[in-house]
DNA sequence: CCTTGTTTTCCATATCGTGGAAAACTCTTT
DNA sequence: AAAGAGTTTTCCACGATATGGAAAACAAGG
């Protein structure tokens, strides 16, 4: 938590400032104080507290009296809403996303690429102790996850390619691939099966299954997946479990008007 | 959307102007253009250009050059998801609106206060056609709101008076409660019942009911609602519905580890 | 009642944001 | 193709505006 500074922002120093503390308080589970907020972003207190101040006007941020701390602010929540409104598929997913999580007990999620990344978009948790990694609005590098290696493999490889060299391959884990050949490798196996298999390439110990979800235009639009701790989700079962991953998300497919998937669908049901 | 502006800031210029532009990316539903957001907001374009450089840079806007038009960014969805996930509550409840929606066939809600409005945390939608009036993220003037009258109800009636000194009585329509003698008359009732009910308060031609849900430490933390097209919602199945309504409350109350009511509850089960 | 650790307000300074204007694009139109 | 209309994007000199130190107002202990 603590380099999150060097907000060397290209832009408007006021506004880049402002937007890191908000990231902060979001970050914080806690409400934060002013003195604690300046410290971390290395600004000064008086600062801090004015840019602060300007948060609460607009409602981005709030201040609660009675403990003096910070907390993030409703109008955060309404604009942030309104980044999953505009995905009409969201709402519909919910369905499949609990059906996914009684069927197999472990924590269903659907996200989607946003700049190089998965976005966690929705999540269903498992019932268990374990607390989700990566909850909504979380972000991974793309080849890290199931669900983005679902996803970029529905692309042409050329644009695979071309995606690689723009974002690299940034790891989590010693497992996370870190080349265009062997992800290529992994590509072919998702559409060859029809989905995909995170195995501690984004956070040790857990394992992931995804699938793609197609759009009317015959793009893919977004990806259903189950997340669960590796030894939970081992041999036999794997392949049970990606099979009602993939069976999600062809349902949500169909229920927004999605074309059917390019690839074929894997072996029959 | 027109007047959206007056941004008075009781701060910093460009951080307001930068909050005030990323409320209106969300407000829209389509993405915007530059000059169409600068117009809107009355600023020069290249500074509603910088600004909104600054907003991607941080992530909580984003650019599509394909249309050349506007967003909300990943960032704003990670910090607005940051106040639900903070509320315990948000997630568990989800069942019981499922189990509420699908049993009156009604849109049902969950809302809790926030700075004198009731803002909706979460929805399960009717399957009718009719849209949400007011969508996760949206805010009513509490005492316009069934919700926010069932929690107003919990509260000491000196606290209610002070609340009422402080954010007067904004109305929605021309049934909205305007003064404190009746508001407090539904308060009486409420407290009897155990359940609050909003006639075309807020919206013209909605009713809905609500009913508080109690928190570990014997506050009301949020409130359960479900909406309904007057027309349908009358007669014999209000009670029907409001019994539901209380149930539902009672059982996330009890779910999240809550204090039972101070109510006396309604009738018998 | 004084001390210590805050949050909040004030203010002179020069940094930093501003908006006009020009440049670089993107599409249509002829 | 070449010109034109409507954009988005970059540049820059000016001065309005954000800045951080220091002091004032609180709060909580000792």
């Amino acid at each position: 938590m603590t380099d999150m500074a060097t907000e060397k922002t290209g832009g408007v120093q006021a506004v880049s400032r402002a937007l890191g503390l908000l990231k902060r308080l979001g970050a914080a589970t806690e409400g934060q104080r002013v003195s604690d907020l300046a410290a971390q972003a290395g600004l000064a207190v008086s600062t801090t507290h004015r840019l602060l101040t300007t948060l609460e006007h607009s409602g981005f941020a709030h201040f609660e009296p009675t403990t003096s701390k910070w907390h993030v602010g409703h109008e955060a929540f309404a604009v942030g809403a309104s980044y999953v409104q505009k995905r009409s598929y969201v709402a519909p997913a919910l369905t499949y996303l609990r059906r996914l999580r009684d069927e197999t007990r472990e924590t269903a999620n659907l996200g989607h690429l946003d700049d190089g990344h998965l976005v966690t978009l929705s999540q269903v948790e498992s019932r268990e102790i374990m607390r989700a990694i990566s909850p909504p609005g979380g972000r991974v590098p793309a080849t890290c996850s199931a669900m983005g290696k679902a996803l970029l493999a529905t692309w042409p490889d050329a644009q695979i390619a071309e995606f690689c060299d723009r974002h690299g391959f940034p790891t989590m884990t010693p497992r996370s691939v870190d080349d265009l050949p062997a992800l290529m490798d992994q590509i072919k196996h998702i559409r060859a099966q029809g989905y995909a298999v995170d195995n501690e390439e984004h956070a040790r110990g857990l394992r992931c299954l995804a699938a793609p979800v197609w759009g009317p235009d015959g793009d893919a639009v977004c990806a259903i997946s189950v997340s669960a701790m590796m030894m939970r989700l081992t041999g036999e079962l794997t392949k049970v479990v990606a099979r009602r991953v993939v069976t999600a998300a062809s349902e949500l497919t169909e229920k927004i008007g999605g074309k059917r998937a390019k690839w074929p669908l894997p072996p029959e049901t």
